[in-house]
RNA sequence: GGUGAGGUGGGUGAGUGGCUUAAACCACCAGUUUGCUAAACUGGCGUACGGGAGACUGUACCGCGGGUUCGAAUCCCGCCCUCACCGCCA
């Protein structure tokens, strides 16, 4: 969420970024609208707190009245505060109105992005930022894609994940469990390297939690549900991390935050069915390692390009072709300033897979999680959250079994054979 | 699932209707003193929304939401959460 005084000094930037975001023109006006309602609420609000003090000084002089044997004033008085009450009602009831609203518009506006964020209506438009610097790899005619390759090599069973669960589940075996389990490691120990924190986050969050980090209430559709006991399965491990730090303040000193955590992730893509499912390519469970910053406001975008190159750093290692883009204002989140997507080449599907999405939010998820910082005059300040997929499982493995295949099998990458024990899998 | 206890500032913890402006202690910050460190002393020390150039100042907040009252941390109702023990259990 924006705040208002954000939005008052910088209203002309708001509605920029409205635009570059493909806005319906004829909505503009709320940025207008909430300058507005927060008007009236300052106004109601100024008139309740003086109503409310002379109340309080009435009452306080009660007191003293009593005190001193003087009943009857003490009477007299009664009947004076009891004169106010109506309109200290009705001045209750008008600011609580003036919030309200105020808040359901707020939740509409989302974040303001960077001035390098390009215009653009869809993934179409994003900005090649930057790629691995390499020709693309190509496969002869008989090249198979990974769901073919995970059978030959019985690596990953999907129809076994449909009977066990349903389609979006697949089941990982033999060797292709241990690759996966390679992957992880080897993903939480180069965050380690890099300096983040390794956390085992709870799995199932409240409702508190959801709300924090903005899946609640736009992104209601996304999560599964346990209903009976009100709990989210997490999407990412983006939610239960950042809430970590939900109400807190921080010192200056403490930054930065670093903290990485390995966790599955349930997604219920609702109407997400078209010709882009199959095989890994869009799964209702998968795991992932994601990275996770709280940033002083000056230092945060220092923060990004170094998330960046580590991300970068992975793939290099990985040996996997990639490239880099600037997600243009009509494919970026609602909750992001500025989003770079990592694609992998998947070269037997002849596609661009996301397997990482880098964003900073700057203060938009902070100020829902309540999350500051004290300035040296000891003044609070909303801190920076930026996070990263370092990186996405699945298509990760897609992408492996494809580039890597071979007559004599699937080679592993280098980096990856201290983890997987085995060379090839044949 | 059952029973009981409890939720007060960064922490411990007092507070059963107005002498609370939430005590006291610890932690923290600044200063004084002292070769250094420590100790002692003095002062400061919550968050949010307003007003004011500023010193300051108004209001709200004692888990959350209602209610009673001129007045609620305190009384009443509902909810949430935590802890302990029992049962079940990896």
């Amino acid at each position: 969420m924006l705040q208002v005084p954000f939005i008052r000094a910088n209203r002309e930037r708001v509605i920029a970024s409205l635009k570059t975001r493909n806005y319906p023109e004829d909505e503009l006006n709320i940025v207008d609208e909430i300058i507005a309602v927060d008007d009236s609420r300052k106004s109601t609000q100024a008139s309740l707190d003086e109503l409310l003090a002379k109340n309080n000084q009435l009452s306080k002089s009660i007191g003293a009245l009593y005190k001193e044997g003087k009943r009857e004033e003490a009477e007299q008085m009664k009947s004076a505060v009891a004169a106010l009450k109506d309109n200290t009602k009705n001045l209750q009831d008008q600011l609580q109105k003036a919030v309200n609203q105020l808040e359901e518009l707020l939740l509409k506006v989302p974040n303001t992005v960077h001035p390098s964020v390009p215009n653009g209506n869809s993934d179409a438009d994003n900005e090649v930022h930057q790629d691995w610097g390499k020709a693309l790899p190509e496969l002869g005619e008989d090249a198979l894609p990974h769901w073919d390759l995970a059978k030959k090599y019985n690596l990953i069973d999907f129809e076994l994940g449909v009977k066990i669960s349903g389609s979006g589940f697949p089941l990982f075996r033999g060797q292709g469990s241990k690759l996966q389990r390679a992957l992880i490691n080897f993903f939480l120990d180069e965050a380690h390297e890099a300096g983040y924190e390794e956390i085992i986050p709870p799995l199932l969050v409240n409702e508190a939690s959801a709300r924090g980090t903005g899946q609640l209430p736009d992104k209601e559709g996304q999560m599964y549900h346990a209903e009976k006991d009100d709990f989210y399965l997490i999407p990412t491990a983006e939610v239960p991390i950042t809430n970590m730090l939900r109400d807190v303040i921080l010192e200056e000193s403490d930054f930065p935050i670093k903290l990485t955590g390995h966790t599955p992730c349930f997604r219920r893509e609702a109407g997400a069915y078209g010709k882009d499912v199959r095989g890994l390519n869009r799964v209702h469970q998968f795991d992932k390692v994601e990275i996770v910053e709280v940033a002083h406001p000056d230092k945060s975008y220092e923060v990004l390009d170094r998330m960046l190159s580590h991300v970068e750093s992975l793939l290099q290692k990985l040996e996997l072709p990639y490239r880099i883009l600037r997600l243009c204002g009509g494919d970026i989140g609602f909750t992001s300033a500025l989003t770079f997507d990592f694609e992998v080449y998947s070269a037997a599907q002849k596609k661009w897979l996301e397997v990482s999405s880098v964003s900073n939010f700057e203060t938009f998820q902070s100020n829902r999680l309540k999350l500051r910082y004290r300035d040296a005059d000891r003044k609070t300040h909303l801190a920076h959250t930026l996070n990263g997929s370092a990186l996405a499982l699945a298509r990760i493995v897609a992408a492996i079994l494809e580039n890597n295949q071979s007559p004599e099998g699937i080679v592993i990458p280098k980096a990856l054979q201290a983890y997987t024990k085995f060379e090839i899998i044949s």
